[in-house]
RNA sequence: GUGGCUGUGGUGAAGCGGUUAACACGGCGGAUUGUGGCUCCGUUACCCGAGGGUUCGAAUCCCUUCAGUCACCCCA
């Protein structure tokens, strides 16, 4: 193969746009029933703005960024996440002086230099949604609720909601403290993963998924034991409204999510068969992030859907719905003479809105029947040497078979007699 | 970034050292002259991901590389 497309990349071809098309919709629809409204951002980004944001530790800054000098000598990066961004526009353009909170959705590619996978590509696609400005825990629910019905919607069932809170500022940094002392005796025991996650993140080093690294972290402390008041009854208050608008949740005590700037809520949703890239929906509080960026501290949350994950999911359940391309006439030009009348005719058609289509491989009547068929086309309108001389054209029902000659203005009332029902 | 598996036409796949690379689906064409959905017939891989090597001879063995996939990691 001369060319192919570069690793982790993927076309989305024409018998699976649709589904794309299915899905965006179905969010687009999903964020105007919530007042969310829809925010375009560059795909990439002064890589700054992601350093501080995402945090420069964190994985996805330290080796999966597609970062490059332009031309103009500026570090220019491919955006990994649009959180970072999203607060950037909200900043630069002042949606801060509209009334909040902002509630902006985006869906678009984001790029991540990973070892792909299924489920994981180097260019994949989220469908997100911020709420700036309220410190919840009220839109907290919504948020998660947002996602939620979401993915019912799609017919999606079997998924996990897990929450869990990371606390602040204020408490997460007593809470590492304690975890750090109940396993600095131990770390040589760990894995050395886990190990250079000491310092780094030892919060992390609970959610190992190493055997001896799991019974080694049993009975250390939690977040939940260590939360300050304030995020403890936020995240109480949040358990609530779950409760109460009936959505199934498990508080998952090891749930950290891999981005600095999350604050007390964090929340993922995870469709198990997916295998290892069954994270669906991640997503949280952070409210660091804006005063990070040089605003004013500003209470925030979101969450991002992978698009592909979701396509995947609905590919096992077979949740994708059928998408036959639609063709209301076949227009069927037989020898040259024809072809000027027929072409002139399908302008017509479809400008009187009518979809429709003729051959243009100067086919058999025979060859173009049977495309017609498998287009299944509604009316077929045959024009050969005999039409062109009298003016009158042929026009079929596939159905029933009938067919009459018939003017071209009559033709054009017809369909739009028998297309209407 | 680490380890395992895989790589044959548009698709699903046989073949696993020896002259013409099964089969199915799809595509295209046809079965008397201007007509479909069934059936039947024909046709559809100067070559087996790419590049080297071993051999009298390789799609079949070896190496490299690229890609996919699974797990780790990470995350959407």
């Amino acid at each position: 193969m001369l060319s192919t497309g570069p690793r982790g990349t993927k076309d989305i071809l024409p018998d699976v746009s649709g589904y794309w098309q299915y899905v965006e919709n179905e969010a687009r629809n999903i964020c105007s029933l919530y007042g969310y409204r829809e925010i375009r951002t560059p795909v990439f980004e002064h890589t700054e703005l992601f350093l501080r944001g995402i945090g420069e530790t964190t994985d996805i800054v330290e080796k999966e960024m597609y970062t490059f000098k332009d031309r103009g000598e500026r570090s220019i990066t491919l955006r990994p996440e649009n959180t970072a961004a999203v607060v950037r526009a909200y900043l630069e353009h002042k949606l801060y002086a509209d009334t909040p909170p902002a509630k902006l959705f985006y869906i678009g590619p984001m790029f991540r230099y990973d070892r792909p996978q299924a489920g994981r590509y180097r260019q994949f696609h989220q469908f997100g949604i911020e709420a700036i400005g309220s410190k919840g825990p009220a839109i907290d629910a919504e948020i998660i609720l947002l996602a939620t019905q979401f993915l019912k919607k799609l017919g999606l069932d079997d998924l996990v909601l897990q929450i869990n809170s990371v606390g602040c500022p204020e408490c997460r940094p007593k809470y590492r403290v304690v975890l750090q002392d109940f396993l600095r005796d131990k770390l040589t025991n760990f894995c050395k993963d886990c190990q250079s996650r000491f310092d780094r993140n030892p919060m992390r080093i609970l959610d190992c998924k190493n055997e001896k690294c799991g019974a080694l972290s049993q009975g250390a402390p939690q977040m939940s034991d260590c939360l300050c008041e304030e995020c403890d009854t936020h995240f109480n208050h949040l358990k609530e409204l779950l409760t109460a608008a009936n959505i199934d949740f498990t508080i998952n005590p090891r749930l950290v999510r891999g981005l600095d700037y999350y604050t007390k809520t964090a929340f993922e949703i995870q469709y198990a068969p997916l295998g290892a890239q069954s994270a669906v929906c991640g997503g949280g509080r952070y409210d660091g992030l804006i005063s990070e960026c040089g605003g004013q501290p500003t209470p925030a949350i979101g969450f991002a859907i992978g698009m592909e994950r979701v396509l995947l999911a609905l590919e096992k359940q077979q949740l994708l719905p059928s998408i036959g391309h639609h063709m209301n006439v076949f227009v069927m030009p037989i020898g040259t003479q024809a072809q000027a009348l027929a072409f002139k005719l399908l302008c017509n058609i479809r400008q009187a809105g009518h979809t429709a289509d003729m051959d243009f491989m100067e086919r058999s009547l025979k060859a173009q029947m049977k495309l017609a068929n498998k287009y299944s086309a509604k009316f077929a309108v045959i024009i050969g040497d005999d039409e062109v001389a009298t003016g009158k054209v042929l026009l079929k029902d596939m159905k029933t078979g009938e067919q009459q000659h018939i003017m071209v203005e009559e033709l054009l009332n017809k369909l739009d007699a028998e297309v209407e029902e």
